[in-house]
DNA sequence: AATTTCCTCAACCGCTCTAGG
DNA sequence: CCCTAGAGCGGTTGAGGAAAT
């Protein structure tokens, strides 16, 4: 017994769509709309189409304004952090970037970003190695990961590695995976905060091109407009009186909301998360860190390392979260 | 020139989420 | 509340082209 099929899958046409179809289903869209009612499409077009298709077609190819290929540095800059803040989430990464679907993105990133950034490790790695083998076989033999943790999770892990690495290549921490899971990310945040402020003294970027700070910067920002701050100015300035405002490296604010959002998962609860100007609040009322805090009291550790979760879920037309991403590229 | 391997990306699959009855 | 249909999403596949042998 399985799940019922969307469409009829003997009556429908599968594979490249030809420039005929796409003829008919752009004119049909152009002129109604799609009606709310992808499914129904197809047939009122006469298109031997499934609706889940004609939607997909539509969304990243027939779409105005698609851009494709050709991602800029900026772009490219853009996706990293995000993916290293929130995963695998291509929906959120695409809407970041005007005329990019999450279909173009996860396809670069699959591909060639990816790869590019990976290619850069394996350079560090193999300086590391002639530098310090001890150290390697430990971290080796340390990196048998645990099973509960995603790939993505993992990639993320990896790709924060090699950000640390090339800016602080004798960071213990970063060189020393088996710290990672075992502290509570909200001790974690305690510890990285040093090699945060550390971090994010010089100028860097992951891929080996020049940034232009004061550009990304104003972009960033753009997108820094949710749960970052709401981080930043809800905890940090709970820890730090001064409210001193810290441009971080995402590694442990990152990783507590991770938990804090599979908690409130676990809990059933993170689809009541609302987005209030610069906080969530808790539909009961309460905010999220008052929430964390009481989270915290109640658990002794959290052990879900999921992929992140963002919220996201808000009424039509409104961008959510979005956030997150203590960029990596912040200079003070 | 022929064959094999690699790479890219459009499209599909199956799952979760959401809204409406 | 519960159920269901449709929308949306992320992971995966495979055809076709490019590069290597």
């Amino acid at each position: 017994m399985g799940r019922a099929p969307c469409c009829d899958k003997a009556n429908v046409k599968k594979g490249p769509w030809s420039p005929e179809e796409d003829v008919k289903l752009k004119d049909y869209i152009d002129k109604y709309g799609t009606g709310g009612n992808w499914i129904a499409l197809p047939q009122k077009i006469g298109l031997k189409r499934c609706g889940k298709s004609c939607r997909l077609r539509w969304l990243n190819y027939l779409r105005p304004n698609i851009k494709h290929g050709g991602f800029s540095e900026e772009e490219d800059s853009i996706i990293l952090s995000l993916y290293i803040s929130i995963g695998s989430r291509w929906s959120i990464i695409a809407a970041q970037l005007p005329g990019r679907t999450d279909n173009d993105i996860k396809n670069y990133w699959n591909t060639k970003l990816k790869k590019k950034l990976l290619g850069r490790q394996k350079q560090m790695n193999r300086q590391d190695s002639i530098a310090d083998s001890t150290e390697n076989n430990i971290s080796n033999n340390n990196n048998k990961s645990p099973q509960n943790l995603s790939n993505s999770a993992l990639e993320r892990l990896q790709l924060h590695m090699q950000l640390q690495n090339l800016q602080s290549p004798f960071s213990s921490f970063y060189n020393n995976p088996i710290l990672w899971p075992k502290l509570h990310p909200l001790l974690q945040s305690t510890t990285t905060n040093q090699n945060t402020k550390l971090a994010s003294q010089e100028s860097f970027h992951p891929l080996g091109v020049n940034v232009d700070h004061q550009h990304n910067n104003t972009k960033l920002a753009q997108i820094n407009n949710g749960v970052s701050s709401l981080y930043s100015e809800n905890v940090e300035q709970s820890q730090n009186p001064a409210h001193e405002f810290q441009p971080n490296f995402g590694f442990s604010q990152d990783l507590r909301l991770d938990n804090h959002n599979m908690d409130l998962m676990n809990r059933g609860v993170s689809k009541e998360l609302f987005q209030v100007g610069n906080e969530f609040e808790l539909t009961n009322g309460s905010s999220w860190w008052s929430e964390e805090v009481e989270l915290e009291r109640k658990t002794t550790s959290s052990s879900s390392w999921g992929s992140a979760s963002v919220l996201d879920q808000t009424t039509e037309g409104m961008v959510m979260l979005q956030d997150y991403a203590q960029m990596s590229y912040h200079s003070v």
